[in-house]
DNA sequence: TCAGATGTAGACCGATCGATCTACTTTCTC
DNA sequence: GAGAAAGTAGATCGATCGGTCTACATCTGA
């Protein structure tokens, strides 16, 4: 019976915001400290700080593949699902913690093309960008038109980080009424 | 008379391409190495490294604005002009040595909001911004037309670094493409 | 109950970082 | 051509990094 969260779960949650708003360059110790776990615990649950950089990822992952997933339930026209998403990324590039998007910035963080990070990260957009086009299956070209929409997503993450305008999901957001409009 | 170029431009030179395909994060070593310059004429010329960092980012702000005049020259329809821009996009997104937006890169390196390289991107950005609403001077809504256009460019340059697609600058010019047609 | 697994606390190691300093050489200027 | 200025080469410093190790505490299950 283990009723409070052991020091692996501390440190994934730790990793996940740490990661997010320091970027992956943060020190161990910060991390040790942030989640109240001893030195040890990290090398033992995770092999080294690769390890858990990958599994925070993994994690975030899926908790931000399910954002996406509840930011497009709601209504029943595809078109109308996915300009609801630009209204929810709004509200997000809106939050005061907003940090823009973890997986590409973790791409720029690691120049080595081989570090296992890059690898979840690829695997993140693959998903994401599947989700797009399932949304799309009953609309003419949805692979063209989801990488389209992909395009919006991540320029507004961008805009949104580096906040040259106040709200650029808006735009985004106008500019794929366009195309789903034309494609209907 | 200098015929050979001095250490401080070395230095400029090997920053602007180790900065870029390693990241802010490259080592001084490797820097003085690249640049065949000892290590007392870096803190001689730019007090220390991020005096480098900075003068590099400035530099790089002069040459890409003037790649960005010149991606637009040509056409003297500004929609043409426009779209040409992301042809121009397509062609750099495709060279093999392509590693994404200089300025967000920065951005993201550095966590701490005051340090003096964010003042260097932020001034780039809003120079591009002013030369897109310059170009869009004789059309309506200039202003939000750009934000639009800017955002299709950082998208653009993210796609095509993690290479989700092989020619994100197409997608961009297709929605670049309805909404220079819609406010005709 | 008690033994093994798990966790904490923190010293410690080698490597690397940015930066300073000394000593010597080259280059330019008057 | 002599002296100042600028550049090179490289030792060195203190701080910090990721990772290992020892010693002790706690929890758990047969």
């Amino acid at each position: 019976m283990s009723s409070k969260t052991g020091p692996r779960e501390r440190l994934l949650t730790a990793g996940q915001q740490l990661f997010y708003t320091q970027g992956a360059a943060v020190g161990v110790d910060a991390l040790l400290k942030e989640a109240n776990v001893a030195r040890r615990s990290l090398y033992e649950h995770f092999g080294d700080k690769d390890g858990l950089i990958t599994e925070v990822l993994r994690r975030a992952a899926d908790e931000d593949l399910a954002w996406y997933e509840t930011a497009l339930a709601g209504p029943a026209d595809p078109r109308a699902r996915l300009l609801q998403l630009f209204d929810r990324l709004d509200e997000l590039t809106a939050t005061p913690d907003f940090r823009g998007c973890r997986y590409f910035a973790t791409d720029l963080a690691f120049a080595d093309p081989g570090h296992p990070a890059h690898a979840e990260t690829e695997s993140f957009r693959r998903r994401l960008r599947a989700l797009l086009v399932r949304e799309l299956g009953a609309l003419p070209h949805p692979e063209a038109t989801a990488e389209q929409l992909h395009l919006l997503i991540e320029g507004t993450l961008v805009m949104g980080t580096t906040q040259d305008s106040p709200h650029p999901a808006r735009a985004a957001r106008a500019l794929a009424a366009t195309i789903l409009g034309e494609i209907a």
